[in-house]
DNA sequence: ATACATGTTGGAGC
DNA sequence: GGCTCCAACATGTA
């Protein structure tokens, strides 16, 4: 008979696409601020990190809520925002640490979180007078008529352009790009103003239904799994090879299939 | 090992 | 002043 061991091992394997690897897009923020929910309205007993654009000190004693807008991930004091943004390569661990020094330690009486590579700024106001609520995909206060509004407003934005767009989309990113725009089967390449209304309508919808499936699938692990076009090199539904290029003037990586997705 | 990637900014140059 | 372009940055992985 096989020994059991008493002791679960302290580390544990994390899901392959759960929170340890990327953060940047705005569901993996959403899932920041549920994983900090045991820390929310408590004190920050000791703070610590590499970041030089402010004194960190500021915030220790202090009492912080957390707040996120689109890819921004936000400590809330009273008179003043913290703002951390993971950019490209930005990680995060709850009551963990790892080599490399934290950009931000924030040490609690029930635990801490480490934020590594990330951008940390101060904000002199507070995140009602900074932010547009309305203008995050994955917040209740989310505002399709006026998303809408925006996009009639850049016409000549290539589409695969206006998805990355934050002050239109806060929160999607260059996946929400390609697996949009493949699901809405419209090129990348489209001019916003070229697109007929239902299809910006089925843009502006598709990209918060995309929020919230990614959101599921980030949560159990299987976010890649469920790529159709990110990254890949077969169309799923023709069969066809995909096409990878550079386009518009973000030049980030787009994938798509040039039989399914119609150019407008 | 060199390149590449779920992103943004600040400054140069028009 | 404002727009656009690009370099710079940060890190893990193939």
């Amino acid at each position: 008979m096989e020994a059991v061991p008493l002791v679960q091992p302290l580390l544990f394997a994390w899901p392959a696409d759960c929170s340890k690897d990327h953060m940047p897009e705005g569901p993996s923020i959403v899932i920041l601020k549920e994983a900090m929910a045991p820390f929310e309205g408590r004190k920050l007993l000791a703070v610590s990190g590499s970041v030089k654009a402010f004194d960190i000190q500021l915030l220790k004693n202090k009492t912080v809520t957390f707040k996120t807008w689109g890819k921004h991930f936000l400590l809330c004091f009273p008179k003043f925002t913290v703002r951390i943004h993971f950019l490209l390569f930005g990680s995060y661990l709850v009551n963990e640490r790892k080599e490399a020094t934290p950009r931000l330690q924030l040490q609690f009486a029930n635990g801490e979180v480490n934020f590594y590579a990330c951008a940390v700024s101060l904000l002199n106001q507070l995140p009602d007078e900074l932010y547009d609520w309305s203008s995050d995909i994955m917040n209740s206060a989310w505002n399709s008529r006026k998303a809408l509004a925006k996009l009639d407003s850049i016409p000549d934005t290539m589409v695969c352009d206006a998805i990355l767009d934050q002050h239109i989309f806060a929160g999607a990113g260059n996946i929400f790009k390609n697996e949009v725009l493949f699901r809405i089967r419209i090129h990348p390449a489209s001019l916003v103003g070229h697109l007929p209304a239902a299809k910006r309508q089925q843009l502006v919808k598709g990209t918060v239904a995309y929020a919230f499936d990614f959101l599921k699938w980030k949560k159990a692990g299987a976010l890649k799994k469920n790529w159709k076009v990110h990254t890949k090199k077969i169309c799923p539904r023709c069969k066809i090879p995909l096409h990878k290029s550079y386009l518009g003037k973000t030049k980030r990586r787009s994938f798509f299939c040039e039989n399914c997705q119609k150019k407008y």
